[in-house]
DNA sequence: ATGGTGGAAGGTCCA
């Protein structure tokens, strides 16, 4: 079984990418985030056509937006008002094998790396706090969450640990509350448990680069985790760089783990 | 210190 994770930024103007990726890729759950559309105008049928009989979605005009599609049946979708804003940052799913599956779409933060100065960065570590509380309530077994999470923790998961030390995304004070939830829960990071951490990994490049191939300056800011009870299942992880490289593409790659399934 | 680009909008906000 595997499930990818991706950051689209509008599903409606992507909606052919996503075609091609998933008849390329043939996954079998695909968790979108930054869909960036109402639940009126989701591309439901289109996405049914593709395979994904099974859809789950949640978003708002111009912001935010994370939907599942899955070809597996689901028995239970819900969702977590997040912050108590209402702005659509998670979804949930529970398939019928038990398996139980959050997509999350934690907030970028701002420009300013200061809780005083910059109420979207208050915002980001209050939602990552309310992460880690949230899921000291679920029993945390049978569990992936996944996302786009706006935070790249480790010294190569940036291109520059040095240059980035103060950037959004890469400051100790956000590094340290993802840590703190991480470790609550013993999630696995599936990326790291197949890639070691000396190894440069990304999956986003800026639009903002004339080259984003060559520069290469890029940041690993969406992650699939697993509760510890299924690492024995985990059959690899995936970062699909050449989805960056399509025409009109999104910032961010496409993502996946491989589970064996029971 | 700033701008660079892209998306939803049809202003500007957000990433």
């Amino acid at each position: 079984m595997e499930i990818a994770s991706w950051n689209i930024n509008s599903v409606r103007l992507r909606l052919p990418l996503l075609h091609d990726i998933v008849k390329k890729y043939n996954f079998d759950v695909i968790c979108l985030q930054e869909t960036k559309t109402p639940d009126e105008n989701f591309p439901e049928k289109e996405i049914k056509e593709l395979g994904f009989n099974y859809v789950s979605f949640r978003g708002e005009k111009s912001y935010n937006g994370v939907a599942i599609l899955s070809k597996i049946p689901f028995e239970e979708e819900f969702f977590w008002n997040m912050c108590d804003k209402n702005d659509k940052r998670h979804i949930a799913v529970k398939f019928d094998n038990g398996l139980k599956l959050h997509n999350f779409y934690i907030p970028a933060g701002g420009d300013v790396p200061d809780v005083n100065l910059n109420e979207k960065f208050d915002h980001k570590l209050s939602f990552v706090d309310e992460m880690k509380q949230r899921f000291s309530k679920e029993d945390n077994k049978n569990t992936v969450i996944l996302g786009d999470f706006n935070i790249a923790p480790l010294e190569h998961d940036v291109w520059s640990h040095k240059q980035l030390l103060n950037v959004v995304s890469h400051t100790p004070i956000e590094v340290e509350k993802l840590n703190n939830f991480k470790n609550d829960v013993h999630w696995i990071d599936i990326h790291r448990h197949f890639v070691s951490e000396d190894q440069k990994l990304y999956s986003w490049w800026s639009y903002r680069s004339k080259d984003w191939e060559a520069s290469d300056r890029g940041r690993r800011l969406d992650h699939l985790w697993v509760t510890p009870d299924l690492a024995k299942r985990l059959k690899s992880s995936k970062i699909y760089k050449e989805t960056r490289g399509r025409q009109r593409p999104s910032d961010h790659a496409v993502t996946s783990l491989k589970l064996d399934t029971d």
